[in-house]
DNA sequence: TGAATTCCAAGTATTTTAGTCGGAAATATT
DNA sequence: AATATTTCCGACTAAAATACTTGGAATTCA
């Protein structure tokens, strides 16, 4: 049950993305370098999403990576998914065309990986990376209120 | 961020043994065989619900596989996590001692990934098998009920 | 005694994961 | 124009995890 190296590693990527946001292009080797992450393989997981159109890129010299759309745009659920797949505990709950299942309606144990589909999916949709940016300001804060104490 | 056949299975075969609680022992290959499940490899999970004293066992001929508490006590969560390990959606959140990310505290990925862990905690630890069992009564009520019309 | 059944330890094919490798194409700077 | 920087692309690969299978010993009921 957890996410594979794409949706985690991603997800870091996407919120250095976000940290520079309005900085212009900022360079694979950057991030990778910064969130500790091989940068043959964050090339990848990049380009899937920039085909998602998640980020933009700038090719040649002083070229990188930005984010396509303002962080209040960019839920954490996009970013997963489009790395991932869908998201969920079963495929049966996962694509609608699930043959696994021979008993689809009459299936409790569905009815379960429903729910926590459901309760997953209501947090990356509800989660932008605006708010991850607002989660590091109150992080700060309060290290810095502890400090002076 | 799927559960693996573990997980999945093993709430299949305990459903089925909530469903046949008080009826004497099941025996493993009715299970999978109900379950469309291969017997040895059922074996094998049933083993770890029994260590987790989730399930009991009569050896034998005539014996079989019961459940050792009432489906009330039983949690999706208790079946879940003897099968899979902890769950979450990233090592950071699971095990105390992962020393995986270095900047534990100050990571707001961790907080995203925190969130989801909750979340899914909070289904799986509140779902009983009784609930199963009452979810699959409304079931039926409800295809009789389409039956008739 | 014999059939049914759980218990146990190993072995294995397939798939997924988490990368690596090598180079082509594009662009800014000098 | 040459060079350095950087994205883009496709193929390859080692290691781990998954989802089993195999074979047989131990236990109990009839």
């Amino acid at each position: 049950m957890k996410f594979s190296t794409k949706g985690r590693y991603g997800l870091k990527a996407m919120f250095d993305l976000a940290v520079n946001h309005g900085e212009g292009p900022i360079t694979l080797k950057n991030i990778a370098h910064r969130q500790d992450i091989s940068e043959h393989y964050l090339e990848q997981l990049i380009a899937t999403l920039r085909r998602a159109k998640l980020v933009k890129s700038v090719r040649g010299a002083q070229g990188g990576y930005m984010l396509n759309h303002p962080p209040e745009e960019i839920t954490v659920g996009d970013i997963i998914r489009s790395l991932e797949g869908p998201v969920g505990p079963a495929d049966c709950v996962m694509d609608a065309d699930s043959d696994e299942c021979s008993n689809q309606e009459s299936c409790v144990t569905r009815l379960v990986w429903a729910r926590i589909q459901e309760s997953v999916n209501d947090v990356i949709d509800t989660t932008t990376l605006a708010d991850m940016l607002e989660d590091q300001e109150k992080m700060n804060n309060k290290k810095n209120y502890m400090f002076y104490i």
